[in-house]
RNA sequence: GGGAGAAUUCCCGAGUGGCCAAAGGGGGCAGACUGUAAAUCUGUUGUCUUCGACUUCGGUGGUUCGAAUCCACCUUCUCCCA
């Protein structure tokens, strides 16, 4: 089975411009593919993993990645797919950014010895000279075309600025830019970007009479059809500061059943065959399958130490073992205690459990905090420094929301 | 350039002088039931130390005993005409 039809197994690919074309490429590794990331935060999230993994999978088969780090069009912002306008971004947010996701990629992705190339379309779109651009690329874009986009269709009632409307021009420049000083042929994308992919090998074929592919990658959707990798609190990010490795384990522990088998498809790198024997589990057992999905997720992220202590401590967590060692924690200092005792919405709120006071109340009325297993009655409780003789004292907020308070 | 309309709490969306911290739905959180799942049911969902107080309905001023609601100006958006 060739890489290509590993990626039609695991139901990464969605649309393709020409099947037989790219299957003969890629399986033969002569593929030189892009695929872009906007730099519109300081860390990549669970959307840019799949595509990453993507890039493994087919760097591994002897193709050779380009990972375009879109500091050029994040000045302009991709309409696709919103109803609303992206906020502008300062150049130095941008700059940031791009430099916090060079760090993460390159350690995923090999760079070694040119395997994979990074570069950042910045240096070339904002030298571009404008009515040469127009002359140059305009000519050869229909508007009449562009607006029929499935990506603009949304905006077409909301209202579309000129400025991002020309995004799909500037994504299209980049992969005919691409094509010319690197040899790229082919371009990889998450579904969304279709409209713009195409813009792409149209104009390589415009311009050069060439033939470029594109190729779209299936967006990670939950059984209801949303996007996952968010949370109520924003994205499952891959750096540790911003989603810590315990957290993003249990995001991945705590997947609908329905959605398990997919995620370890398009997530992991486990072969297919073993997917298989973990989709003929049922009722409980599938959270045999959940608990592999989360480990090997947050080892390809976190690395395998990581994981190993987000697993321990889940498992000990939940299975009411003493192990606390690997729980998110939060050191508390004299200064939080007054006349030798702290109140537990003090507490609650020094570890971030709690924005407000009335949502510690509340959580407190309703049975969902404990504290060292003792479920807190008392909105008005105040906790000695007895309490912390052992070091520490564990807190439960809900079933799941375990935090480790130490004072020493 | 001319005309019409809109902006409400996390989101959608009611409310058109006091009974409004603001209906309803979604989402979130918690409880029950479970398998750290889903579905379902219950409670809850601006801030502050409970009563009570305080801040909030695009922005700034004004009218009024009292404004999300009325007036003026501004900002942004949508629609129609050119």
């Amino acid at each position: 089975m060739g890489v290509y039809e590993e990626l039609v197994a695991r139901g990464l690919i969605a649309q393709v411009t020409d099947e037989e074309e790219i299957r003969e490429l890629v399986n033969s590794g002569k593929a030189v593919f892009y695929i872009g990331f906007d730099p519109t935060a300081d860390s990549l999230h669970v959307g840019h993993f799949m595509a990453l993994c993507l890039m493994k999978r087919l760097q591994m088969a002897g193709n050779k990645p380009i990972a375009l780090i879109g500091g050029g069009t994040a000045m302009i912002g991709d309409p696709s797919g919103r109803t609303d306008m992206r906020q502008m971004m300062t150049k130095e947010t941008i700059q940031h950014n791009v430099e916090c996701f060079k760090k993460q990629m390159s350690r995923f992705i090999d760079f070694s010895d040119g395997k994979a190339l990074l570069v950042n379309n910045a240096d070339w779109l904002l030298n571009l000279n404008y009515v040469e651009l127009l002359r140059d690329v305009g000519a050869h874009f229909s508007v009449n075309r562009m607006l029929t986009a499935e990506c603009y269709k949304q905006r077409m009632e909301k209202g579309l600025s000129f400025l991002e409307f020309n995004y799909m021009i500037m994504q299209s420049y980049d992969f005919y830019a691409l094509y010319q000083n690197y040899g790229c042929n082919m371009q990889f994308g998450g579904d969304d970007q279709w409209s713009n992919m195409l813009g792409g090998t149209e104009l390589i074929r415009r311009k050069l009479g060439k033939n470029a592919y594109a190729m779209t990658i299936n967006l990670l959707l939950n059984s209801e059809g949303k996007k996952m990798g968010k949370t109520q609190s924003g994205a499952v990010w891959l750096s540790a500061e911003k989603t810590s490795p315990y957290d993003f384990y249990q995001y991945w522990r705590n997947v609908d059943d329905s959605d398990v088998i997919k995620c370890l498809k398009m997530l992991t790198f486990l072969p297919l065959e073993q997917i298989d024997e973990l989709a003929k589990l049922e009722g409980s057992e599938i959270n045999k399958a959940k608990e592999i999905l989360a480990y090997e997720v947050t080892n390809l992220i976190h690395g395998k130490e990581e994981a190993d202590k987000a697993q321990q401590a889940a498992r000990a967590l939940f299975g009411n073992k003493a192990d606390t060692d690997n729980m998110p924690s939060t050191l508390l200092s004299s200064e939080d205690f007054t006349d030798g005792a702290i109140s537990i919405l003090d507490l609650l709120k020094k570890c971030s459990l709690i924005p407000s006071n009335g949502e510690g109340r509340r959580l407190i009325q309703q049975g969902g905090i404990s504290v060292d297993d003792k479920k807190v009655t008392d909105v008005y409780m105040q906790i000695p420094k007895s309490e912390f003789e052992k070091g520490h004292v564990i807190i439960k907020k809900g079933k799941k929301v375990f935090h480790k308070a130490i004072f020493a």
